[in-house]
DNA sequence: TCGTATGTTGACCAATTGGTCAACATTTAA
DNA sequence: TTAAATGTTGACCAATTGGTCAACATACGA
């Protein structure tokens, strides 16, 4: 990770930002089997060789764009403060991840997709990094139940309610769409709404 | 459904159902571009040229695999039960849904990705039959609601809520593994203590 | 038993697709 | 200006894969 300063020049800059930021939406849409590099090339307005010049193979365009992807999705969750209100924090989290599940909702996507799949790229990741930050998370929580601000449960499936809760808005659009009566700004409003309601109130001690 | 009563000969139904059985694993693990007739065949024992004998395409066998699956995974809500205990209902179907999720995972990760990817096959499904019975129990929540013995939320969010908070232990497995320390039966009790106990407080007007 | 309906498969085909390459175009530093 | 480095692409190749088909095997009713 950025270990190498390799000079890149000002096309190659841009060329492979444009490639990724085009082959995430084509591997959220169709997944890794389903995005082909002529449908990637198309999106990003370029040839697949020259596609293929810049990533040599499928596989790395996909890793690029996973790694690109997977520091904004799990961000949130660092800022949760051990020394702030843990019902403020959570609510903050809560929005945040929501925000997130609508704006980004190819990351989440494809994100689900790669852990659908048996996360065979990012499974290390999720062994490593994301289990240290996930741990010290969870030791917060801990804290607050002990100091009983909060009801007992075990922290990381709180975690889990969180995120499975608000990815849910991303990842089953289709689904929701089809069941929800209302436009987009009162379903993430009446969403918001119900979350942080049940959540925080069902933590309550 | 069921109109044509064809009689099957018994190396029919046999068959028909072991291929159905494979499909389902092989679906549920690699999706619909991922999924071979090849591996199906392997999974089920017999040919390629033998699985395309019962099922012209592959497409037909993996809309029957969705039909065999969808009702099994859709059946708890409909005994949701508008005159039982709010509160009893409600643990008892988050219970169901969560056992499903151990018990019926490839199912569970069938029905995802099918979402995920937008739906293709039972985008009609989810528009009427799915939609009659969600706004019916939405009906009986809301009843519920008014009765005042249930904090004012949106229904609908409520079943979102439910449905992604249980189902993300059989589609986000690989995530999980990693990052919860102890066994599986540890897990699952653990999840049901934290939703039960957060959900059904949450909801406590 | 025997003939027909049903079941089974290897061989094959056409379409798709990841990846290569040689030829050509543009940028850039001297 | 110019030559080397960098960028770009159509044409092509080999592997995969959905689907067909003719030939062969088995089951089963008369």
């Amino acid at each position: 990770m950025g270990i190498a300063p390799k000079k890149r020049t000002r096309i190659q800059a841009e060329n492979e930002s444009r490639i990724v930021a085009s082959a995430l939406d084509i591997f959220a849409q169709y997944g890794y089997r389903g995005a082909t590099v002529d449908k990637i090339a198309d999106a990003a307005g370029m040839s697949k060789a020259n596609v293929l010049y810049y990533f040599g193979r499928k596989e790395e365009i996909y890793t690029a764009v996973l790694e690109h992807t997977l520091t904004v999705w799990l961000d949130p969750l660092k800022s949760l403060d051990a020394n702030g209100d843990p019902q403020q924090e959570l609510a903050k989290y809560i929005r945040a991840k929501l925000t997130l599940s609508r704006c980004e909702s190819e990351a989440s996507r494809l994100f689900a997709n790669e852990i659908l799949h048996g996360a065979p790229m990012i499974k290390s990741y999720l062994e490593n990094e994301l289990k240290v930050l996930v741990d010290e998370k969870c030791g917060v929580i801990e804290q607050w139940i002990r100091d009983g601000k909060l009801v007992a449960i075990k922290p990381v499936h709180l975690v889990f309610l969180i995120w499975s809760s608000t990815q849910h808005y991303a990842d089953f659009a289709p689904q929701i769409r089809a069941l929800h009566d209302g436009d987009e700004d009162s379903l993430y409003q009446e969403a918001e709404d119900c979350l942080v309601t049940v959540i925080l109130n069902g933590l309550k001690p």
